[in-house]
DNA sequence: CGCGACCTTGACCAGGATCAAAATCTGTGG
DNA sequence: CCACAGATTTTGATCCTGGTCAAGGTCGCG
């Protein structure tokens, strides 16, 4: 049971079939909760096991001697968060709740069986770890070479698709629990400008930020000034 | 044969048995050369098989409508360029030789086949993509919270100790075959600006670089003008 | 009610972009 | 070996995006 975002998210690129689906719910151990503000792992770690994020939000950071951080992810239900760290074996980086998590861990020994036993399952699995990839070089490219406006735009646009894959709109609303300061650190901006790019698309009636709900007003033209095409989300079905 | 640069470097990360030496040198189809300045894959290709940089210098990159371009890595030799393209399917980015390369071809039907009665080998090249994350990564805390000159000496720290490990120095020096345009895509930055952080490395007395041949001077302080630390890039042996 | 977190605003500053032009360097054909 | 064209590097001047600093305002909560 509980692997249901997970399961949905495998099942956006291929089919999976039913001993699959099993194998990979009985690869989880237990269920853990963290609260919001909590490391969920922390850099330098050296985890035996997996993290796969079933509710809430978390990020992936690095801190500087300074003080200086960086979001290099944000993960919504349905990543694993640090997948990666059943092979990389040390943590570069921190992982961050943002809202209170509920969380499969899958220890490393039940990944090594799968690679073991399951190679379409292990091709999914891989799969999800490249997909992390594809999002970061597009983050790569939206940091070297877009505006700040156009950077947030294109955050916008990017985890309304992701959460749209796994059932969490409504509408054309999503929830976006990040402070300014965190989407700053996100997008490599200062908090400061982080309000005012805000206050521009919200004055150009794009999209409605209050609370946690952000709604997207206007999808074309945040597209357009974002320069957002999601093929890099590999959201297709394919064979793999 | 002929794998050489690529058994080099996954052999840094974990053992290979001598079988797993010979899979690999048989999945090679062919070698291919391609020219400086030619695609080695383009964008929006759905390739059937995968490149295994033998010799020369590729970068990864995405270009948006008005011409603007981002590189999203630079590869060495043993770099699988687009290995990630046997699950992903669709290339979301180009390939650019940026120096004449020669290129093992690997077709996907064999790292399928890998996949299936390899299970120790898979690991190892699904590692491979995740290195490739793992610089992504690095390279996103560089450029959103890095000075011009502190990710300028923070990039070559990283070029130095990938191509050490491939065995491409010599002694201080590596070849550097990028002109400062290229720099500029690579690191976010323009041409103009690029030429005056060198001249400031250069000032400093932390490299020289003339032609092709990058030195550096002093290993030490560019290393703390750049804030690098190596461990992302996984260079320690561990069982996988 | 009061405190702390967060958001907002304003004034000013600076890192890096842009524009333009000159100086070098490279390769090519004669 | 030379001349020349194109690419690349360098320099200077100016502009502007986004950072920094500082102060209020707002909201949620104990």
């Amino acid at each position: 049971m509980s692997g249901g975002p997970l399961l949905l998210k495998l099942e956006q690129h291929d089919r999976l079939s039913d001993e699959e689906k099993r194998v990979l719910e009985n690869a989880i151990s237990r269920i853990r909760v963290v609260e919001a503000d909590e490391d969920i792992v922390h850099e330098g770690d050296h985890p035996s096991e997996s993290n796969l994020l079933l509710d809430g939000f978390a990020a992936r950071y690095k801190i500087f001697s300074n003080g200086r951080r960086q979001i290099t992810a944000i993960h919504v239900p349905g990543d694993f968060v640090d997948l990666h760290s059943f092979l990389l074996r040390a943590m570069d980086h921190g992982v961050l709740a943002l809202t209170p998590c509920r969380i499969a861990v899958v220890p490393h020994t039940m990944l090594e069986r799968i690679t073991a036993e399951h190679p379409h399952l292990t091709r999914l699995l891989w799969l999800n770890t490249l997909v992390d990839g594809a999002i970061h070089r597009e983050w790569l490219t939206a940091m070297g070479r877009l505006s700040a406006t156009a950077h947030m735009a294109h955050f916008i646009c990017e985890l309304f698709l992701r959460l749209n894959a796994v059932g969490r709109t409504d509408g054309d609303t999503i929830q976006l629990p990040l402070t300014q300061a965190e989407l700053g650190d996100t997008l490599g901006l200062s908090t400061v400008h982080v309000n005012r790019v805000l206050q521009e698309l919200r004055k150009e009636g794009l999209i409605r930020w209050q609370g946690d709900a952000l709604t997207i007003l206007d999808w074309e033209r945040l597209k357009t000034v974002g320069e957002f095409t999601p093929t890099y989300l590999n959201l297709q079905h394919e064979d793999r």
